[in-house]
DNA sequence: TATTATTGTCTCATAGTGAGACAATAATAC
DNA sequence: GTATTATTGTCTCACTATGAGACAATAATA
């Protein structure tokens, strides 16, 4: 990292949503002897894109690549300015010979978030951070700077979308069952959705393709597997 | 304009609506000299939110004041770094002893959208600019940059937000009929919608007052006069 | 073969929407 | 005054969408 690659004053963070065992998930970073917790972050060089750059950044700091993702927001109040803590992250992880002082200046965050089928992925931290890990979206540890505020818009942005784009096919694996699409949709809307309903409802949509069924070895009727389109 | 005072690489632009004549209609400025036109756009005070600094820099520029804001994209491609139009800008609006060489740096823009109503404004261009004026939406000049791109985006965003969102409200004066309610529905969307559907469907909002009738001098029916809430 | 939990689909009542119809009415023409 | 005209407010009707429950089909077990 030096200082001469970045552009100043510009940030990104990055919620990345999961789905597993019926919870919605988003990958929260851990800083070295900080007990700081973040979104994944990055900063955009200079010559190039802005959605390149936090796919590279992604890439770099949780081993995820190619994956969905969207902007909806950029924070830019003073109030998220506070040099104190990216001091005690410098302080935390020295870097002999690196002037990391250009960390202390005041940041935009552009927020972008981010859907990935869980079980595609292994994230691993990087040489900044202790942990990677998933957190449920209602018992998320308190997180630095304004991160709580942003998780809270991308899940209101995620849910005003849930209607608008294919947000399943994207958390969840390439076949599955509707139960499991279902489940999707009440986590992210945090609500139950009536059975009968929501099976006719999707399948008017007519982007799901039927396959086989799926035999769990329970004893009831073996669901059919879908995948869309 | 001192560089000091500025966040580097960071600008932002708004694309604002108004409606007249049954039309929906954007505020262009067009640079001295230059046969430039573009979106009235700004800069950020180190030491201010993003939010006010839009406010701010759109008090300076057009003379408007206290309207509706929405943040709706950030534009950050290396396509948008074009040097080469700044310096027009500046080589035909000498500035003795000031140094404009930032402004040939690399911008991320974040993209605002706002609702005003046009009968209470009087637009004024700023030291900059030649003219300050209103365009129909499907009849704008080549706009400089990418700002004909954030124009399509803000169309988008309106209409995404038409129904959830009170966008009358913000377009239209104090009072107004049902008819011209419509054709603000009927602007943004850029199709015609039927009176009685529409009617109704405003009326079930239970958000609309209704006041005195007005009486035109029409030979027909005078229509009721609303306002919101 | 009976039992059990789950699934796919159906029915029914209710709500919402698109389209046209009709009376009410504010001005003008005679 | 009375007829005419364009527009408005509201109604009806058909059609579609939605919420809720019902029921048969079925994969395993007892």
């Amino acid at each position: 990292m030096q200082t001469e690659e970045y552009l100043p004053h510009i940030a990104y963070d990055s919620v990345i949503f999961g789905f597993s065992g019926e919870k919605l998930k988003i990958l929260i970073l851990e800083y070295h002897n900080t007990g700081l917790f973040a979104l994944p972050g990055g900063f955009v060089r200079k010559n190039e894109d802005l959605d390149d750059a936090v796919r590279r950044g992604l890439k770099e700091r949780t081993g995820l690549d190619n994956i969905y993702l969207e902007q909806f927001h950029t924070f830019g109040d003073m109030a998220r300015y506070k040099p104190e803590v990216m001091e005690r992250i410098i302080q935390a992880n020295p870097r002999p010979g690196q002037d990391l002082s250009w960390l202390l200046d005041r940041f935009l965050s552009i927020a972008y978030y981010a859907l990935i089928n869980y079980e595609e992925v292994v994230p691993t931290p990087d040489e900044l951070s202790d942990s990677c890990e998933w957190y449920e979206v209602d018992q998320l540890p308190p997180l630095m700077l304004d991160h709580n505020n942003i998780v809270q818009k991308a899940l209101e942005t995620l849910r005003e979308n849930l209607n608008r784009k294919l947000v399943g096919v994207n958390l969840l694996p390439p076949r599955f069952t509707m139960k499991e699409l279902q489940q999707v949709y009440e986590a992210i809307l945090g609500e139950k959705l009536h059975r009968g309903t929501f099976q006719r409802k999707m399948l008017s949509l007519g982007v799901l393709k039927r396959h086989e069924k799926q035999y769990s070895g329970a004893a009831n009727k073996a669901p059919y597997l879908y995948s869309f389109e």
